[in-house]
Parts: C-alpha cells; structure tokens; sequence
DNA sequence: TGCTTAATTGAAACTCAATCTCAATAATAT
DNA sequence: ATATTATTGAGATTGAGTTTCAATTAAGCA
C-alpha cells in the first residue's frame, strides 16, 4: 500500500518539471490506476472511479492516462483490439503476452534471451529502441484440450 | 507479375470452400492488394480503386480484407495506431518491425533465433501459437544523427 | 440456357473509443 | 491575495470499422 508514495512522487515530480498541475482529478485518476493489479482498460478505470464514489470525466481520464504513460508509470498494451490497455510498470519488470484466442486469458511471461537478441537486433539497423511488444497470438493449453475431449459448442465461450 | 496468379488461385479456391463467392468486387480487390508493395491501411485501398477508375463500398473493402486475412494471403500488423495496417503474406517470410518514432519509417527483420525461443517459450505453457508480432519502437540511425547535429524544432517531441 | 437460392453489395445509419472545443474554474508562483 | 495559465467537464466531433436491409447477382443445377 505505501508503494503509492512512490507513483505519488513520480508523478508529481514529472507533473513539475512538465510545467503541469497536480490536480485532484489527477490524484484519483492515479489512485484508481494502481489500485487495479490486472490489465485495464480506460473505460474500466472510468467505471471503477465511480464505484469508489468519486467523479472524473471521460476527457480527463484520457488525458490523465496520456500523462501516466508518458511519466513511465504506467505502458500501453495492444491486444489486437481496437481500443488501448494499459499496466503497471513500477515493480513490475518488463514481460510480453501470450494471448488466448479461444478464452482471452493473457499469459505473462519474460525471456532474457529474447530481449538480449532484440538488443543485438537494434545494434545490427543502429536502431535507438525506447520500447518494445511481443503478442504471441493462439490457444492456451485448458482450450486445447477441451477442443481434443469434446466438440466446441456452437457459440460457446469460456472464461 | 504472374505471380497474381497464385493469390487469385488461393483466394479462389479459399471461397469455394466457405460457400462464398468470387465476385467483381472481391477481384478487384485482391488486384488492388496486390499491386501495394508496402503495407498498407484501408483507405489508401479504397483511394487506390478509386485512382484506377473503379468504385466498392468501404464496407464491401472491409469484409474483404477479413477475408484476405482469413485465407493467409494478407497479415494485419497494427502499429500502435488505431486502425489496422495490413502486408502480403505469400513470397514473403515472417519478419518483425522496427518502428521509427520520428520519421514513421518502417524497417522489417527477421530473426530466426527469436522465432525459435518464440516456440521455447509457447512450449513451457504448452501454448499453441497461432501468429505473432513483435514491434521495436525507437528512433533510427537518420533521425538519431540528426539529432545530434541540430538542435530540435519547436515543437519536436522528445522522451 | 434459364431458374433458384443464398451470398453479396452499397448507402446510410450506427458504434465506440478517443479527441477537441470552449467557457468556467482553480493550482501555483510571486 | 493576485495574476497567470493550466485544467476541467459537457457535449460536439472525429474516424475507423460494423451493421442493416432492400436490391442485385454468382453459381449450382435442371
């Protein structure tokens, strides 16, 4: 729970050297973001904000989540849809996903091996890397054995 | 040239097989793909139609490049933008992106050792790996000289 | 060749995430 | 306390992509 002061401090550090306000939208919006431990979605945030009895517009939900990414803090994920997802980034080191066609289950993992030979292929095309994503695409194990045992349903969905 | 002739069997062969039909449309928009070197978005197809005297509907342009994706002729890679980019499957072996922050320019690569421990990795989640993507997002050798050469514009972005 | 049937098309309406506008408000430096 | 300037929220707007539905047409078959 004390690890807030470390966001809190983050963000307000870049908040200043940005010539920009801590407001109390931005305090909440921040509060929210690392009170959600899975992946989240801006609209979940919005929802969540609610929840918690407080009110935020949309606009300044995005704007927030801009800043939040661009402060480090938090790193924007793909999956393939057509709207954005977002993590945590402080203590949590870098790892990409697997992503489970059939369930939608999102399977963390991290290979050293992997970022080492990105590195070299940066070095290779001289190329400045400042991120990078890896979505494996496919099914997770419990989808395919549930495919071999027994004929998926017609309009099923698992979760 | 005459490869055309692979994609238009593919595409084919691919509809009679789902019960669909190969209609003028769906020709015209498998030429037009096709004629595309570079990766491409769905407007610059819909423009280019248009450039050559043709007319379909942006809905029809869209069922189709599912339908292109589908049978594997077409791969969308999506570059962090909210729409969809889209690059030709056939005669081109898998390859991964590095994507310039400052220009936009696109380089691809490919690593074969990267793929493998791809597969390492799905292996250790007995994860069945449908189609991945791997997006390096930085600054190239250009831009990064550049930079250090002038100091930069008003209104150049840095992180 | 013509008939039948179900897939296809296009125009326009719609969805939905995200962004923009602008007047009212409020966080900071002095 | 004040001035300055960033920020907010409501609502309008954008833009990619999807859906609807009546009219059209490809393809298998007689």
């Amino acid at each position: 729970m004390n690890k807030n002061l470390n966001e809190h401090e983050i963000f307000r550090r870049f908040l200043k050297l940005e010539g920009l306000r801590f407001t109390p939208e931005r305090a909440i919006l921040l509060e929210e973001a690392f009170s959600i431990h899975e992946h989240f979605e801006a609209e979940d945030l919005v929802f969540s904000i609610r929840q918690h009895g407080h009110r935020v517009s949309k606009a300044t939900v995005y704007r927030t989540l801009t800043l939040l990414v661009q402060c480090g803090l938090l790193r924007e994920v793909i999956f393939g849809e057509r709207h954005s997802h977002y993590e945590h980034v402080l203590g949590h080191k870098h790892h990409d996903h697997l992503i489970c066609l059939k369930c939608g289950k999102i399977i963390e993992f991290s290979d050293e091996m992997i970022e080492r030979l990105q590195k070299s292929v940066c070095g290779q095309y001289r190329f400045e890397p400042v991120r990078h994503r890896l979505e494996i695409v496919g099914t997770c194990e419990d989808c395919a054995r549930h495919r071999t045992q027994r004929e998926p349903e017609c309009g099923e969905r698992e979760t």
